[in-house]
RNA sequence: GCGGGUGUAGCUCAAUGGUAGAGCAGAAGCCUUCCAAGCUUAUGACGGGGGUUCGAUUCCCCUCACCCGCUCCA
């Protein structure tokens, strides 16, 4: 294996259809990117892994699909108004930028009092609501999934009968006016987290926070992740978010780095605290945020009847970051000897964006196009995943394009398949090239067996 | 947003103050073709705008995007 580079990534994202630049024919809109073809497949590969983790495998959780644009009160009392919205001085002389509230009319870097006035540096988005754009009626587009699932707690804690400890988990899109936008995928300004907030009791907060760093760091596995190329970050209590008691990061081997790709943050009792109403009788740990507008407590009754707000374990995700690191991991370069060599994505196999491609080995063959085709719509049936009928012609070229994009299988159609009885094709693995003749008859269970473990 | 760098076909690169070449990919076709074979055909670019100039892809300015630092955290 070779070095892989964020170049190499990109290169194989544009030429194979998995991402492409935003409004790429315009010049394009910093920080946004769109899915191809192949890159809606993953991304949904991998969203469809969380739940299925999160969700279905488990007892305690529910999910939740709620509205991007967020009611302006919502963002006021979780404290983003406040604290995603930071008046911003820069330093003329040596040009450093420094939050207003952070020095005293001096420049922390280089002590002089030459500074620009205080502006405001908004990293939410807002936007007006309704056909009047006159500042009157506005919302913002949520920078976090996690405020909806606070704002609609007693919604489904009402009408699914939880009782502590669960949780509810919900994917879609988030919204920040970042700075700087950098690093392909990795920093954007909209992009997609898969969030569970975990509802615990005060005073297990701790246990559950370990527990779910631990179960988060074997499904990064799961998705093929190598435990080596994995960090956990502790944040130190001064660099914690407004929300946050303790925070562990899950830190990934970029190409540009180790960063971040999931948080798991101790929200405490912060979130619930500050959207309920009657804070007062709520024995609140937090600071919150004196809410005269919620009506409603979002608490649920203890076994000696008494009200308790939750703390809250969230696991958040980036989903464009997971994308990003199963891929910069997946991504192999292979040498075959002779001077050759193929470029491997040997993505596990549920997350490739197609699952089987149909190739035929010659394709002005009508009898084996023809046999091609009632092959794929047969092997559709099976419910693995997308499965490609490939018609390039070229059987050597159709193997180096499916490596590169991931695909574990590919079933050559061939001569002896329409000439000889009992039917069969060759299937090739990707990741040793080896092949073998398969009937067709036995290929629903061949398949099967292979994509279920 | 600030400082520095970059910007030529889908990708990787080349050349040039006189309107750009290649390899690969992509499209159509031929071929009983199993690991990027060959041949034929058609297609394709100077990020965008302005300026200097007889003439700009080349020089200058602005802008957009990307990369590296500051910042940020999914």
């Amino acid at each position: 294996m070779v070095a892989k580079t964020m170049d190499q990534l990109v290169s194989l994202c544009k030429r194979r259809g998995f991402i492409f630049q935003n409004a790429d024919i315009y010049g394009g809109l910093q920080g946004v990117y769109d899915y191809g073809p192949l890159g809606v497949e993953l991304k949904n590969n991998l969203k469809q892994a969380w739940w299925r983790s999160m969700i279905y495998e488990r007892d305690d959780v529910e999910g939740l699909d709620a509205a991007i644009l967020t009611n302006q009160k919502v963002l006021h009392y979780s404290g983003h108004e406040d604290t995603f919205s930071d008046p911003m001085v820069d330093c003329k002389k040596c040009k450093g930028r420094f939050r207003a509230d952070h020095i005293d009319g001096k420049c922390p870097n280089c002590g002089s009092t030459d500074l620009t006035e205080p502006r405001p540096f908004n990293l939410m988005f807002k936007t007006a609501i309704g056909p009047v754009d006159d500042g009157s009626s506005f919302g913002y587009l949520r920078p976090e999934t996690a405020q909806a699932i606070f704002t609609q707690f007693k919604n489904v804690v009402d009408s699914t009968s939880r009782k502590l400890p669960f949780g509810i988990a919900q994917i879609g899109k988030s919204f920040r006016n970042e700075i700087t936008p950098r690093n392909f995928i990795f920093r954007v300004r909209e992009f997609e987290q898969a969030e569970l907030e975990y509802f615990v009791m005060p005073g297990e907060d701790e246990k559950w926070h370990e527990y779910w760093k631990e179960t988060r760091i074997k499904w990064w596995e799961e998705q093929g992740l190598k435990r080596e190329n994995i960090n956990i970050y502790t944040t130190p209590k001064d660099d914690l978010a407004h929300y946050a008691k303790a925070c562990y990061d899950i830190e990934y081997q970029f190409p540009h780095g180790m960063e971040e790709l999931e948080g798991i943050a101790n929200r405490t009792d912060y979130d619930l605290g500050n959207h309920t109403k009657a804070q007062d009788e709520m024995n609140l740990t937090s600071h919150c945020h004196a809410n005269s507008d919620s009506t409603q407590k979002l608490c649920i009754m203890d076994d000696n009847n008494k009200w308790v707000v939750p703390f809250v374990i969230e696991p958040s995700m980036g989903v464009d970051r997971g994308v990003l690191a199963v891929m910069t991991e997946a991504y192999t370069e292979e040498d075959l000897g002779n001077g050759n060599s193929r470029i491997v994505l040997k993505l596990k196999k549920h997350l490739a964006p197609i699952k089987v491609a149909v190739i035929p080995l010659k394709k002005n063959n009508e009898q084996i196009m023809a046999k091609c085709h009632e092959i794929k719509q047969n092997l559709l049936k099976l419910g693995i995943g997308r499965v490609a009928l490939e018609n390039t012609g070229n059987i050597g070229k159709a193997y180096r394009r499916h490596d590169e994009i991931g695909t574990p299988l590919c079933l050559t159609v061939d001569f002896e398949t329409i000439e000889n009885q009992p039917e069969s094709v060759t299937v090739r693995d990707r990741d040793t090239m080896e092949q073998h003749r398969v009937n067709i008859a036995d290929l629903p269970m061949y398949l099967r067996d292979y994509f279920n473990n």
